[in-house]
RNA sequence: GGACCGGUAGUUCAAUCGGUUAGAGCGCCAGCCUGUCACGCUGGAAGUUGCGAGUUCGAGUCUCGUCCGGUCCGCCA
C-alpha cells in the first residue's frame, strides 16, 4: 500500500514518486495553499495540496485530525528558506497528486500533544489514542530494544529461554495470590504465578543448567506508582553457581543493556554492600548512593540531651542518628519544617528533630529542653558546619532508618543534592533471613522460604532474628532493580525452613510437597534471581510513572477504564465454575 | 484498611466573601485567506459544575455521604 514511511524520505529522496500513508497530525489551510503533516510511527512529513489540483486541496482542507489517509505524490525539496528544521523530513515535502480518505476520524476525546495535557483516566480509557503520541509510543520501543537486549546477552551466556504455566498451584506465602477457578475441578482454583520460582528450581532438578525468561507475574497487592497487579520478571536461575556466579550474570545483563541502549560501558564489577551497613548509612536497604549524604550514629549524645524522646529511645534499646544537609538551614522555614514533620509523622513514629545552624546560631524545637551546649554538641559529632540543617530521629533502629532514609531522599531531590544523570549500581547483600510478622504473629521469610540461610550461623545455633540469608538485591538510583538468592536444594534443609516459618510438615507437604520429592532425585545446587523489568525500563526511560511502560496498564484500582476489566459474567459461566456469588454489591459492570 | 490532592463545555483551566445570564485558550461548525509548520482573521455552536442528600432567600463555591482518578502509609515472600 506505501512505498515509504513517514519518517524515511529526505532531500537525496527529490523527484521520487512514492505512496504513504498514516495519520492526519494537523492540517494548515491557507486558502491558496493547504499543508498537512503526515504521521507514522516512523515520523512526520509534510504533505502540500496546490490550487492546480482545487478539489483534491479542498477535500484535504476538510480532512479531520487523526484521519487515515494514504497520498500519493512526488517528493521535492522545500522553496527557499522555507526547510523545518525541528523535522527530521523538514528539508523537503511531499506535493500530493492523489489523496484517499482510508478512515474518517471523529472529534477525538483530547486532544494529542507531546505533554500530558489530558487527564490520566481519559488517557487510560482511550489508550489507544495515548499511544500514538511519540513521547508515550517510545517508551514501548524503549521496552523491546531492551527485552532484546537482555535476550541476546543470556543467549550469548548459554542461557535457555523456557516458558513456565500462567496456571500454577497456590502457595501460602508471599504475596495474595490472583485465583482461576477450575471448571473441571469443581470447587479447585488455580494461582497466577506470582513469579516462576519453584518452577525454575524444578528446572535446575530437569538438568537445564542454565534458565531464563521474560515473563509476566501477578500480586493481588494494592498499588503504587511503580506497581501494577501484573508485571515483568526477567527471571534467571542457573546450576552449579553460588551468588558471585548470578551477580555476574546479572553484571553482564545490565552491562549489555548499558552499552546498546545508552553506549555506554558500565564498570564492573560493581559495588557491594551489606544490609547492615545500607540501612545503617543510608537508611535503606535500596540507597540511592547518587545523594552523597550518610547518616550519622548520636546514640552516646542520648542520655545529656535532657530530652525524653531521646533518653527513653536508647533505654529501650533504640537509636538516635542524625543526618545532616548542606546548606539548608536558611531555606527551612518554620512553614517547611512543619510540611517535614507531617511527612515524617506520615512514615510512623513520633516524627524527627530539626536543628538550624543559621548566621543566628542554633536553633531547635528542642532547644528548651537540651540547651544550647547539648546542641552544638550534636552538630559537631554529626558533622555539621553552619548553614547547614541536622534531622534527628530516635527510637526503634529500622524506624529511625526508615525516616532518615526517607528523609534523605526527600530532601536531596527537592533541593537538588542529587545528580540525576549519573547511576549508581550496587549489590546489597546479607539480608536478614526472617522478619517477624506482628500481625500473624510469627516469623515470615524476608525474601522467599527457599532462600539458604547463612551456614555458620545456622551451625553456631544463632536466633532467627539474626540469622542472615545468601540472598541478594541489585539496586540502581534507589530503586530495587532485581532480587535473588542461593536456593535450598536440600530437602532436609528446606523441611527445616519451613518449620522456623510456623509451616508445619503436613502444610509443607501439601503445598510444596512436589518440590520436597524432587529434591529427592539428584538435585544440583542452584541460586537464582529475577528483575523487575518494567522498573528497568521506566529508569531508562526516565519515567517515574510505570504505566507510562506498559502498553494497557490498570489504575489504582486494578481496573482497566478502557475495556472495563473486571467485569461481571453471566450466571451461566458462574454455574459452570461452580460458583456463587455472595454479599453482591452493584457496583461492576459487566 | 488509612491519609492527602483532584473532578466545571469535546479538552485544559478560570469563576472574588455563598449572589446578575458559569467565562477563556485549544478543538468543533461556517466564512475568508497562495508558503504554512501551534498558520492567521471574522463569526457561531457547545454546560445535569462526577453523583446523591443537607444548610441557605440563594450553592460550582459550605457540610455529609458516595463514585472515579492520582500520590503516599499499611500491604507487596
Amino acid at each position: 500500500m506505501r512505498s515509504h514511511t513517514c519518517g524515511q524520505l529526505r532531500a537525496e529522496d527529490e523527484g521520487r514518486r512514492v505512496r504513504l500513508a498514516g495519520w492526519v497530525n494537523r492540517v494548515r489551510n491557507l486558502g491558496g495553499f493547504c499543508f498537512l503533516d503526515l504521521r507514522d510511527r516512523y515520523g512526520m512529513i509534510q504533505v502540500v495540496f496546490e490550487p492546480e489540483r482545487q478539489e483534491l486541496m479542498d477535500a484535504a482542507g476538510r480532512l479531520h485530525m487523526e484521519s487515515v489517509i494514504l497520498v500519493e505524490g512526488v517528493v521535492r525539496r522545500r522553496p527557499g528558506s522555507m526547510a523545518n528544521q525541528e523535522l527530521a523530513t523538514g528539508e523537503i515535502e511531499l506535493l500530493a497528486e492523489s489523496c484517499k480518505l482510508l478512515s474518517r476520524a471523529d472529534v477525538l476525546p483530547f486532544t494529542l500533544e507531546a505533554e500530558d495535557t489530558a487527564g490520566e483516566d481519559l488517557r487510560l480509557k482511550h489508550r489507544y489514542l495515548d499511544l500514538r503520541r511519540p513521547t508515550k509510543s517510545r517508551y514501548l520501543l524503549l521496552r523491546h530494544r531492551m527485552a532484546q537486549a537482555v535476550r541476546r546477552t543470556l543467549d550469548g551466556l548459554e542461557f535457555l529461554e523456557v516458558e513456565t504455566p500462567i496456571l500454577m498451584k497456590s502457595t501460602p506465602e508471599g504475596a495474595r495470590d490472583y485465583l482461576v477457578p477450575s471448571r473441571i475441578h469443581a470447587g479447585c482454583f488455580y494461582a497466577l504465578p506470582q513469579s516462576p520460582q519453584t518452577y525454575k528450581q524444578l528446572l535446575m532438578v530437569s538438568g537445564f543448567d542454565r534458565y531464563f525468561q521474560i515473563v509476566k507475574c501477578f500480586r493481588d497487592e494494592d498499588l503504587r506508582s511503580d506497581r501494577q497487579p501484573e508485571f515483568t520478571q526477567i527471571d534467571i536461575e542457573l546450576s552449579f553457581g553460588d551468588e558471585l556466579d548470578v551477580q555476574d550474570t546479572a553484571e553482564a545483563v545490565m552491562a549489555g543493556l548499558f552499552r546498546e541502549i545508552k553506549g555506554e560501558e558500565l564498570p564492573l564489577p560493581l559495588p557491594r554492600l551489606t544490609w547492615r551497613e545500607a540501612m545503617d548509612r543510608f537508611g535503606s536497604d535500596k540507597p540511592d548512593l547518587r545523594i552523597p549524604l550518610e547518616i550519622r550514629e548520636l546514640g552516646a549524645l542520648a542520655a545529656s540531651s535532657n530530652f525524653g524522646v531521646f533518653q527513653q529511645a536508647l533505654e529501650q534499646g533504640g537509636v538516635l542518628r542524625g543526618l545532616v544537609f548542606p546548606g539548608l538551614a536558611e531555606e527551612f522555614s518554620r512553614k517547611k519544617i512543619d510540611a517535614l514533620q507531617d511527612y515524617a509523622r506520615h512514615l510512623g513514629g513520633q516524627g524527627v528533630v530539626v536543628v538550624r545552624w543559621t548566621a543566628e546560631g542554633l536553633s531547635s524545637q528542642i532547644g528548651k529542653f537540651t540547651g544550647e551546649e547539648w546542641l552544638k554538641s550534636a552538630v559537631a559529632a554529626a558533622g555539621a558546619t553552619q548553614g547547614d540543617l541536622l534531622v534527628l530521629a530516635a527510637g526503634e533502629y529500622r524506624l529511625v532508618c526508615k525516616l532518615l532514609g526517607n528523609m534523605r531522599l526527600r530532601l536531596a531531590k527537592e533541593h537538588g543534592l542529587l545528580d540525576a544523570s549519573a547511576h549508581k549500581l550496587l549489590w546489597v547483600t546479607d539480608f536478614p533471613m526472617f522478619e517477624y510478622d506482628d500481625e500473624e504473629q510469627r516469623w515470615m521469610a524476608a525474601h522467599h522460604p527457599f532462600t539458604q540461610p547463612n551456614a555458620e550461623q545456622l551451625a553456631a545455633g544463632v536466633p532467627e532474628s539474626d540469622l542472615l540469608s545468601r540472598g541478594y538485591d541489585l539496586v540502581m538510583d534507589g530503586q530495587e532493580i532485581a532480587g535473588g538468592s542461593v536456593r535450598i536444594h536440600e530437602r532436609e534443609m528446606q523441611a527445616r525452613v519451613f518449620r522456623m516459618l510456623g509451616i508445619s510438615d503436613e502444610e509443607a507437604q501439601e503445598k510444596f510437597g512436589f518440590l520436597l520429592e524432587a529434591f529427592r532425585y539428584g538435585t544440583p545446587p542452584h541460586a537464582g534471581c529475577a528483575f523487575g523489568f518494567d522498573r528497568l525500563v521506566m529508569i531508562f526511560g526516565g519515567t517515574e510513572n510505570i504505566r507510562d511502560v506498559i502498553a494497557f496498564p490498570k489504575t489504582n484500582r486494578a481496573a482497566s477504564p478502557m475495556d472495563g476489566c473486571p467485569g461481571r459474567v453471566d450466571a451461566r459461566q458462574l454455574d459452570e465454575l461452580h460458583l456463587k456469588i455472595v454479599g453482591d454489591k452493584p457496583g461492576g459492570d459487566a
